[in-house]
DNA sequence: TATAATGTTTGAAC
DNA sequence: AGTTCAAACATTAT
């Protein structure tokens, strides 16, 4: 149940495989992953909630969504989607989603897009935000081409760091507050990926399945919000949405 | 025990 | 034609 953090962890820890020929797969996937045995594994990467299995001339995509789970060198007692077997050890995952795309991992993801690569690159954010004025924020936070990784835990929390209103409307934002949401977000996603190794993630929520403002103490407000439709959390007392606001707010902090 | 939840794709309906 | 919607997938903590 991932985030794009927590597919940065699974690639450390599917790291031990890096090289390693596949003796063998199984599993209940309606893919054909016949390709796969006899080959070694070239790279193992991530962009934003996709794990990549790398092979010569092709890869595997592995889509957790939300129920997806693995077991590195252990198994699980519920039906495995796709395991790979080695010559010592095993990988296996737990209702994913699986794909084969016949291309090399560089040319298919711009990993200028996630928030966790290297490659990164907040001005592209910024041009795609300003390329989508009349959206709402807690849409466009979601949306993977853009903050690729990013899903509704760290929207929430980005949200209520920047004191922005999660139905705000891209084009009533001060550029500022646009650079900043950027900023802020791509800083979360290394916490998140920090904590989430500590164990320590929801110790860290300050508004996400919260019920009450850790701010203000008045009762949050919880809406399906956006084209998105995902559970938001947000303040009415200390959240905004529009230019004016954040000048007021600027001078009083 | 019922509910809700870190997600995306698909195809129908509008 | 573009957008919006529900369904499907299916597990596990609370």
């Amino acid at each position: 149940m991932p985030e794009g953090p927590s597919i940065v962890i699974l690639k450390e820890e599917a790291l031990v495989f890096m090289g390693k020929k596949v003796v063998r797969t199984a599993g209940n996937t309606k893919v054909d992953v016949s390709r796969i045995k006899g080959r070694k594994i070239l790279d193992l990467n991530s962009w934003g909630k996709h794990f990549l299995i790398c092979f010569d001339d092709f890869f595997i995509r592995i889509h957790l969504m939300m129920f997806g789970s693995y077991r590195i060198n252990d198994q699980k007692d519920s039906p495995v989607r796709l395991s790979f077997v080695f010559s010592k050890g095993e990988l296996n995952f737990y209702n994913c989603s699986v794909k084969i795309i016949d291309s090399q991992a560089g040319d298919h993801y711009d990993w200028a897009s996630d928030t966790m690569s290297g490659e990164w690159a907040g001005d592209k954010a910024f041009r795609s935000l300003r390329g989508s004025p009349g959206s709402m924020v807690c849409d466009v936070l979601l949306d993977q081409n853009v903050f690729s990784g990013v899903g509704n835990i760290i929207k929430n929390e980005v949200l209520f760091i920047t004191h922005i209103h999660p139905e705000a409307i891209v084009r009533d934002l001060p550029v500022k507050k646009l650079r900043e949401l950027i900023e802020v977000t791509w800083n979360y996603c290394f916490d998140f990926y920090k904590w989430k190794k500590i164990y320590e993630l929801k110790k860290h929520w300050q508004i996400y399945r919260k019920s009450i403002c850790s701010r203000c103490n008045i009762r949050l407000n919880i809406r399906y919000s956006g084209k998105t439709h995902r559970k938001t959390y947000f303040c009415d007392n200390c959240q905004f949405s529009n230019r004016a606001a954040f000048k007021m707010l600027g001078q009083s902090s």
